[in-house]
DNA sequence: ATAAATGCTGGAAACGATTCCTAATTCTAA
DNA sequence: TTAGAATTAGGAATCGTTTCCAGCATTTAT
């Protein structure tokens, strides 16, 4: 256990504990102290309708009136509750934000961006992790139906499906979509190009006479896979290179099954002379097999990765990449809730990827 | 005139809205068909009360009752409304978590730990970035105070000071502080035991005959500074070494500062042999330095990172590192909050840190 | 001067639960 | 059989707001 309670620690801090004693936790003092609209109310001498209505800005109030009610607001220190709001107005201010993996540091800093976004216009942000677990998933989306979220932002494990249109429209409130298709369903999306970047890298590496390209990548069942293969499939086609299926390997966006594939490709009698590794993860999982194999990325082979992580061109060594824009997806993430809120019709919003040759594709194939 | 024009356009936009009025939001309807507890009452033909009863699993039910009931519930779906029992029961069951720095992979993983231990508990987390802005840090406060939350983990941009002491006390509920010494406060904190690591890095850095050690950190202000340094200190009186200050950057914990100190370390006359560089934005400009004045941690320098960040080990060149576990330190913040929430007496959990000895620090000075 | 319109304000009913208190029912004991 | 205890269910108050409605006090129009 990396936990230890030392006892220099303890002898130390127990000045503390009595301190603490003497002042109890302002938790429990709390209920008697907290100060309502009653409150002002009594002390302005005004009925509580009126105090709301002179905080909520309303037209109806007389001068004199908004005057008596904010001295009594100012001289309480009186602020509303939030809760009680909530249950009257029927609307929270939160979103919710469920992401499938939030290891991944692309989403928590899509997370965050959406995040400062939504506090502009006055909402908070309830984010939860699904740990890649559908049934986690799942209980999410009931736990933000009963906190009457007004709108939630997903990042989801599963493709369109039944299911999902069965969890949305249950949940009752509007929903935006990361990186998935929404045909039939009644969301917006924040989409990537991938197409168009992966397109690009592929055909950088063909022009270093690269044709025996490999493609490790999550389930083609998603959205993303789909959409990065398809750059791959057009860069070859333009180029009239028929894609080898024994160097596409689809399969799970986890570092596992990058790392078993990527030593399955190039312990094989077919090896191929460039890798592009579709995610965080996968290009992780392929990392660590080249490394195991002594096979340098832009010496050996090339390579790109789709998708940079934080740090990424000061801590790897030079690799090629295809970058979206983090903060950018949240961004767009936000301001598509917000209009759904406003009731205005589901959209997509495409944000664009680019590619970014460094070293590691410079390898030049010399088969 | 004109309102008669404009009569006729709103008829005209008319046809436009019938779509969206023949499949409204979601989130229109919600308000309508949201099912209450009046609802399983009137269903099950009870009182209300005794529905409550039920479901909080009260002892004076019967057995007959109980049965109407849950069939009630189970056949209208019925969930209960986590905002009106939030209402009565004084309880939000949401914790805030308040982040001086999403981008710091260290962090959101740290939240992400914390946030799946409370919810095993029951509890919610809103997570709040306050993007190292002390004013937002204080509104990110008085938010969580207005929401109700029944207490806040926070990772605080200023150290212990009356501003602190004031937030805490005004806030009205429990508080657990990372990394803070919280002398005289009324709140808990996990604290890293960063000392001990950055001893033993030194001490290794020592016995490969380096005596001049750069060490660029945050400000000195800062606990984690502070307590870093302390190991450095205490390696080197052991081992009889005079600390040269040239050498010692202490500043801000971004990645500029670093940056900045690291190339004026290593182009001045009193050029050190090894460097140690305190947090993730501090490696980082390090590293961006070094890779500009192309010196090879391992080779040309030996070199510590004081803490890790995700896939630390694939994707850089074998750095060393003193490593703390995140995950751990989530599971400590959450049990600390449940425990003041069950008004328990603040405690401080300490979590260990370790010295990760890899290539980068094996480089031996020739002096 | 009187009727109608307008501006402000206070009272009360929601919002959707929990919980206390009381009353009705059943059960036990004398 | 009946008083008293023990169960159980219903009614109403409450949490802290917002908002509808009615009414009073001013204006304005006739």
């Amino acid at each position: 256990m990396s936990i230890r309670l030392r006892k220099t620690f303890l002898e130390k801090i127990s000045s503390f504990y009595s301190y603490s004693e003497r002042t109890p936790l302002t938790s429990l003092t709390m209920g008697k102290n907290r100060i309502t609209i009653h409150d002002v109310a009594a002390k302005a001498g005004v009925a509580i309708s009126s105090v709301s209505r002179v905080l909520s800005g309303h037209l109806d109030v007389s001068e004199k009136m908004r005057a008596k009610v904010e001295a009594a607001v100012a001289e309480l220190g009186y602020e509303p509750d939030h809760l009680a709001q909530s249950l009257r107005k029927g609307a929270t201010d939160t979103i919710g934000f469920l992401i499938r993996d939030i290891t991944n540091p692309l989403f928590s800093i899509v997370a965050q961006s959406a995040e400062h976004e939504l506090r502009k216009a006055g909402y908070s942000m309830i984010l939860i992790n699904s740990h890649g677990d559908l049934s986690a998933e799942k209980e999410n989306f009931a736990l933000f139906k009963r906190r009457r979220i007004d709108g939630v932002i997903a990042s989801l494990i599963s493709e369109d499906s039944p299911y999902v249109r069965n969890t949305i429209n249950e949940l009752g409130a509007p929903v935006v979509l990361l990186d998935r298709e929404v045909i039939g369903l009644n969301a917006s999306a924040v989409i990537c190009d991938h197409a168009q970047g992966v397109k690009n890298a592929t055909a950088d590496l063909i022009k270093n006479r690269h044709t025996k390209i490999a493609f490790v990548s999550g389930s083609k069942d998603v959205f993303i896979s789909r959409n990065r293969f398809k750059g791959f499939e057009e860069a070859m086609g333009d180029a009239g290179i028929d894609i080898d299926n024994g160097l596409i390997r689809f399969g799970k966006f986890d570092e596992g099954f990058a790392y078993e594939q990527t030593k399955d490709l190039f312990t094989g009698q077919n090896k191929p002379t460039a890798l592009i590794s579709g995610g965080i993860g996968a290009s992780t999982g392929a990392l660590r097999a080249l490394k195991e194999l002594e096979i340098k990325p832009g010496k050996n082979i090339a390579f790109v990765a789709l998708d940079e992580w934080p740090m990424f061109d000061v801590l790897t060594s030079d690799l090629s990449s295809v970058y979206r824009d983090p903060e950018e997806m949240g961004r767009q993430a936000a301001r598509l809730i917000l209009d759904l809120i406003a009731h205005k019709a589901p959209a997509q919003a495409v944000v664009s990827t680019t590619y970014r040759p460094r070293s590691s594709s410079k390898a030049v194939s010399d088969e």
